[in-house]
DNA sequence: AAATGTGGAATTTTT
DNA sequence: TTCCACATTT
């Protein structure tokens, strides 16, 4: 078929594009075009008319993916796509839930809990029942309850074996019991619900199987159990599943998902008429060759691999360069030199993405790009709904509408400071233990006598007063009525730092504004539906929910920026983890040392090291046309400083594709006599290899390999001549002096 | 209710 | 070291 639409796809892009009506696996590669194939699929089979948009579902794991799948897709095609389920897992199970919210035993309104409130939530349940935090860690829990719910499990339905499990689990149903009674649902419930939704009610089930003819998830290699489950409920007979990923980029195992699902599609979703396609997108768009080869190597190392090699059709580009540097402050003065390079270059600062392993090394980059004056910016951190001034706000406005929301209303009911202390909350929480009640109907009921009875009446009808005042304002008014009538504005007007916090309180109602714009909610709908409104019959409906409620959930579900862009572009500073699926002219890979890429935990789980070294994949497709991998000899690290060997995954690069810029490795040293000195790198600016001035044949933070206890790494030294003793920290056989005289040491 | 002190932990985190 | 949560003061 001629169409535009398949213009300049390579062969293996249009197979995918234009499969029959059958389930597929698309390994899609890094860079090889993965949302252009899902954009397009999902384009041409509406403009072949094979489908309505109603029939499609297309699940991402990001809103960002999400958005702008639908983006590029409003590009591709003039139908009209309102009503087509594009979302993330989460945003469509709300969706679901939303619209079957009495089949799913849930209150029209339920509120989504974010973790912040699922653990002060937890916190608040260890209280009420006396539960010792220091056995049963709030978080430990948290981690316990979303584990089980990710592999579908009710408290009844977990296996405990031994009486820390015992207990969780009596934790865990606890927990179950508070939300259900206060109508709020976590994340991972949105899944399980929707999950236990499809799964018990027929009828609603067969309604999806007939109406989605076909599926399309996003980043497949990152579902967990229970999303797995989940698409297979609602892939009927008649389902394409059109499922794109990348085994080697599967980086959050940690956090459930299941590359086995990979493994198993082919034999989950295929027919007796229609077998599973397999499609590998190879070609890569993005980067040089050299970049490519450095990758495919070092990915190779690993063992649980479904297989792929990426190529391209440009040349081999410039070498990776590599950066050994004594110490972290010196990896961050290098990295700083280079970018002064090539920023004088006429490169864009916003080109270069300066990557880490944890959050922790962003401060002495940060300290370094900020004494020469380079703009950065750092991602993680703070999103705009986890604010707390934010969060505060929310919390009004989930009081005007669930008011049975506990962790909504603790939140606010002293905030601003209004008299009601902690003696009259333990009374007002007792009473509502005893009388089986919500703290707000033990407000109402005038569980409290005196003075601080009349301030929580009065709290009472403030939140009352908030509601009429709210029932016939848009959506942004309210917020900005919030912000106001709860006294949050004046409060921080008040604080001699308050001043950020208001402008996010107005960046609130913004929020709002900018919501509904883009939700293409009813402007005019109700502020709240009314009591006796029946929940609509159609799930496709847009706004079967009233604005605040939609708004609330996409404040939980959507958490925001960490921060607002800057106005010039600025370096692009940020963990491996959160730059997958972003690119860069020239890339930083930073602190590659044994203990921290791989970190040192990674060592003692299971396929540990493997998922490293996807991780170290990731980081090196993300460049472009340039590469720099460096490593710091010595590294503050929780207050001391720390002696680590290269990463392993520098050696797993072919040295001929390495430029050094450092001195490598020191061979053929004098190695029988022992002098102390600092051994100083002489790092210069991007370009030109740097020269080491090297006195002794041994200094503290030398990489050594001894022939019983493999390589380490010098950390202290004593003596001189033939008492010398060094002791090293081996990577696998722990801390050791050892005395130079006998033990032979080698430079590694 | 703010201010100050203390102890413990410190990968990664799309929702 | 540095951050955070929590407890204790003032």
């Amino acid at each position: 078929m001629a169409s535009p639409l398949l213009d300049r796809l390579n062969p293996e892009q249009l197979a995918a594009v234009t499969l029959p009506h059958a389930s597929a696996l698309i390994l899609a590669g890094a860079g090889s075009g993965k949302t252009r194939v899902l954009t397009t699929r999902i384009a041409w089979l509406l403009a072949t008319g094979q489908v309505h948009p109603l029939g499609i579902l297309a699940v991402t794991f990001t809103n960002k993916a999400a958005k702008e799948m639908l983006t590029r897709l409003a590009a591709l095609t003039p139908v009209n796509l309102r009503g087509m389920w594009v979302g993330t897992f989460h945003g469509l199970c709300n969706r679901m839930l939303r619209a079957h919210h009495r089949a799913a035993n849930l209150p029209q309104l339920f509120q989504i809990l974010d973790t912040q409130d699922q653990l002060a939530l937890i916190k608040r349940i260890y209280r009420d029942h006396n539960i010792d935090d220091e056995r049963y860690p709030p978080r430990q829990l948290q981690w316990f309850i979303a584990d089980s719910k990710e592999q579908g499990l009710r408290p009844n339905n977990v296996e405990a074996g031994d009486d820390l499990t015992r207990r969780q689990v009596e934790h865990y149903a606890l927990y179950e019991t508070a939300c259900q009674r206060e109508g709020v649902v976590d994340f991972a419930e949105l899944l399980l619900r929707s999950y236990e939704l499809l799964a018990s009610q027929e009828a609603i089930r067969e309604n999806y199987r007939r109406r989605f003819a076909h599926i399309l998830v996003d980043e497949f290699q990152d579902t967990n159990i229970l999303q797995y489950k989940w698409l297979r409920l609602l892939a009927g007979a008649n389902t394409a599943m059109f499922a794109v990923g990348d085994d080697d980029q599967s980086i959050y195992a940690f956090r459930g998902a299941n590359v086995a699902n990979m493994q198993h599609f082919e034999r989950d979703f295929a027919t007796a008429e229609r077998p599973v396609t397999l499609i590998k997108l190879e070609q890569n768009y993005r980067s040089h060759g050299t970049i490519l080869d450095a990758a495919n190597t070092l990915i190779k190392n690993n063992q649980l691999r479904l297989g792929k090699n990426l190529w391209t059709s440009e040349g081999a580009g410039e070498p990776v360069r590599a950066f050994v540097a004594p110490t972290d402050f010196d990896e961050a003065r290098f990295i700083v030199d280079v970018v002064q390079g090539l920023a004088q270059d006429g490169l864009a600062l916003d080109a270069i993405g300066i990557l880490y392993r944890s959050n922790a090394q962003s401060r002495v980059l940060e300290h370094a790009l900020f004494n020469a004056a380079l703009p950065y910016r750092v991602y993680g951190g703070m999103r705009f709904f986890e604010r707390a001034e934010v969060k505060h706000a929310l919390a009004y406005l989930r009081l005007l509408a669930t008011p049975e929301d506990d962790g909504a209303f603790l939140r606010v009911v002293n905030f601003p400071p209004r008299g009601i202390g902690a003696r009259s909350l333990e009374q007002l929480q007792d009473s509502a233990r005893s009388q089986g009640t919500t703290l707000w109907q033990a407000a109402c009921g005038g569980a409290i006598a005196g003075k601080s009875g009349a301030a929580v009446a009065s709290f009472v009808r403030l939140i009352e007063g908030m509601r009429a005042a709210t029932a016939s304002m848009s959506l942004s008014e309210a917020v900005e009525h919030a912000n106001e009538a709860s006294g949050l504005i004046a409060h921080y007007r008040q604080e001699k730092d308050g001043r950020e916090r208001i402008e996010n309180l107005e960046e609130l109602v913004n929020a709002a504004d900018a919501f509904l714009r883009e939700a293409d909610l009813a402007v005019d709908a109700p502020m709240l539906p009314s009591s006796d409104s029946t929940p609509a019959t159609d799930p496709a409906v847009e706004g079967a929910t009233d604005p605040l409620t939609a708004f609330l959930a996409h404040a939980a579900l959507e958490a925001g920026d960490t921060q607002a862009a800057e106005g010039r572009p600025a370096l692009q500073l940020m963990t491996v983890h959160s730059a997958k699926g972003l690119e860069f002219h020239t890339v930083f890979v930073t602190g590659l040392e044994e203990g921290l890429f791989p970190h040192e935990n990674s060592l003692n789980e299971a396929d540990g090291v493997e998922e490293e070294r996807r991780l170290m994949y990731v980081a090196i497709t993300r460049a472009r046309r340039r590469l720099y991998l460096t490593q710091a000899q010595s590294r503050m690290l929780h207050g001391q400083t720390r002696f680590n060997i290269p990463s392993r995954f520098m050696a797993e690069i072919p040295r001929g594709l390495v430029e050094w810029l450092s001195q490598p490795r020191r061979r053929g040293l004098e190695v029988d006599r022992a002098e102390w000195g600092n051994s100083v790198a002489i790092g210069n600016s991007h370009g030109a290899p740097s020269r080491v001035s090297q006195k002794s044949a041994w200094h503290i933070g030398q990489s050594v390999k001894h022939s019983k206890f493999g390589v380490g790494v010098i950390i202290d030294a004593e003596g001189r001549g033939d008492d010398a003793r060094v002791q090293v920290n081996f990577r696998d056989a722990g801390v050791k002096w050892l005395a130079l005289e006998y033990a032979k040491l080698e430079p590694a």
